[in-house]
DNA sequence: CTGTATCCCTCTGGATACTG
DNA sequence: CAGTATCCAGAGGGATACAG
């Protein structure tokens, strides 16, 4: 009984894998999580992301000052394809000096939560696999 | 009642980017999700992890065949960084022509749940995204 | 069969200067 | 303030050839 649980899950398993590859020829194109992979697989999305998930709406100098370490034309390049994509919205106000404010749409708050659950197996495993670099350190390491 | 929750979800939600953050100087150190995002967020580690994911055990030329794409080069690097990190064993026996085979370790398999059920969450919202997509199109054709 | 080594090209992203 | 434009360096990754 406890077998065919198993097996049962290892099932619907193996065919989530199978929808997820498609057994497409063209690699590129199918795969539901490069898709999103490429909306946060980047250098500064997370921050990003994670930064407006805090905060609700900033304006670009706010966010800029918050993300430690990005430039000003990476700023903007990120926020535009995440606007892209409908996951931060960008409100512009007709003033002088301009005012720009971003926030996080619904659609960013889900992928922010993706974001927190990944970030917890991540918290969840990190030791397991600081101590498998070790290991594969020494492996090289020695002589035979 | 219900706003109370709703706030302390919130709160919670709060909380856990202030620890994904970290708040440090230093970005690239700190963030765990950056972290797990370098084991699986190039460009052949995840088709290896899900073919590996649905095979138990295959080996060398077995993965490239069916990893569309890939050169040898990158399926070896890819391997190996994936080994690194305990994500891969392998295993390689001593016979001619030689034999190698490999398999997710339990680490790996814990790493393709999370990537199943990021694959869920895109397939759920993967509409919204194109709309938006096709609505950001639209925006910048405009004239005015 | 399972790699390593080398070359080279593209793409990401940083620095800097300029603009409405 | 909130960008855009340009230039450039470095990393990632493909093709090819060679090796145990």
């Amino acid at each position: 009984m406890e077998v065919t649980n198993i097996e049962n899950q290892q099932l619907t398993i193996q065919k989530k894998i199978d929808k997820v590859l498609c057994n497409s020829a063209d690699v590129e194109s199918c795969c539901p999580i490069k898709d999103i992979l490429a909306r946060f697989g980047d250098k500064w999305s997370i921050y990003t992301i994670l930064t407006l998930g805090k905060q609700e709406k900033l304006r670009f100098n706010e966010l800029k000052s918050q993300i430690n370490g990005v430039s000003q034309r990476m700023l903007t390049v990120t926020l535009r394809s995440l606007e892209e994509d409908g996951l931060v919205s960008r409100e512009v106000y007709a003033e002088i000096p301009p005012r720009v404010e971003y926030s996080l749409t619904p659609l960013g708050q889900g992928l922010l939560l993706q974001l927190l659950q990944l970030a917890d197996w991540a918290k969840l495993n990190v030791d397991q696999i600081l101590e498998a670099r070790e290991r594969y350190g020494k492996k090289s390491t020695q002589g035979v």
